[in-house]
DNA sequence: GTTTGCTTCTGTAGTCGCTACAGGATCTAT
DNA sequence: ATAGATCCTGTAGCGACTACAGAAGCAAAC
């Protein structure tokens, strides 16, 4: 049992965030102590690491609440996660060889530019002249 | 001189994105036909290719600004825009990294969700007891 | 017992980078 | 003259938070 700034500490989520995925349905309506004040307990915690996890993994509330609706039903087939996921990777895998190239980019842009003046700057000229 | 529609269709930058570029100061005031409507050249053009190049590189709206204002003082050491590249580029380098590990999590999640049933399901578990 | 200061509450507004209207004016083509 | 395309301004919405304002409660020092 604790209350939200303890589970915000020891979850390191922000405690506006917190209300805010209560809000967005992300985490259950929180039980209330008599003076009205959020109480949470390891199941709570559980899921809210839950939730961020699936974040830091990239996927957005609508799939997290999904993935939340799926939890609940554990007799039916885990294909739909597993789509999820799939989906996710090719996001995942597609955003990685973007930023690949991106780094490749900029590593040439900085390496051009040696301090000259930006007349010669091969920075902004990367900008400009492009493709 | 084009209009704003053509510049869009040109540039494949939606209309309503030129003018927020236009109220967010990275492109200057369009000029204005007699009857009021936006007029573009091919300095415009150019000004909104930079843009867009240096959005896709994922520089945010006030570095674009910071490195059109750099354009403007060709006399000035480039160090200044060097140095918003660097920043970038570590910016990206540690996205890179993060997404790789995320990349590798999902893999495993995929490959061990083989259609079984939710209560086995490792894409949820994975998710659920993580670290 | 009161004052200080911390925590929590609700509700609302701001952020970023767009995107999507609504409602009106004006252009072009038939 | 009329239809439909294009443009204008202004405002609101998105997602996922973040940041406040103003009120209430709580714990501890004085």
């Amino acid at each position: 049992m604790m209350s939200i700034g303890t589970l915000s500490k020891q979850s390191g989520v922000h405690i506006e965030t917190i209300r805010y995925y209560e809000r967005a349905g992300v985490l259950p309506k929180a039980r209330r102590a008599p003076n009205g004040r959020r109480i949470y307990g390891k199941e709570d915690a559980g899921r809210l690491a839950f939730v961020r996890h699936a974040r830091e993994l990239g996927f957005e509330l609508v799939s997290v609440r999904a993935l939340l609706a799926l939890q609940e039903k554990p007799e039916l087939s885990c294909k739909a996660a597993s789509d999820l996921a799939s989906a996710q990777l090719s996001a995942v895998e597609s955003r990685l060889s973007r930023l690949t190239v991106l780094r490749d980019e900029l590593r040439r842009m900085v390496r051009a530019c040696k301090n000259g003046r930006v007349v010669d700057c091969r920075v902004i000229d990367a900008l400009t002249n492009m493709r």
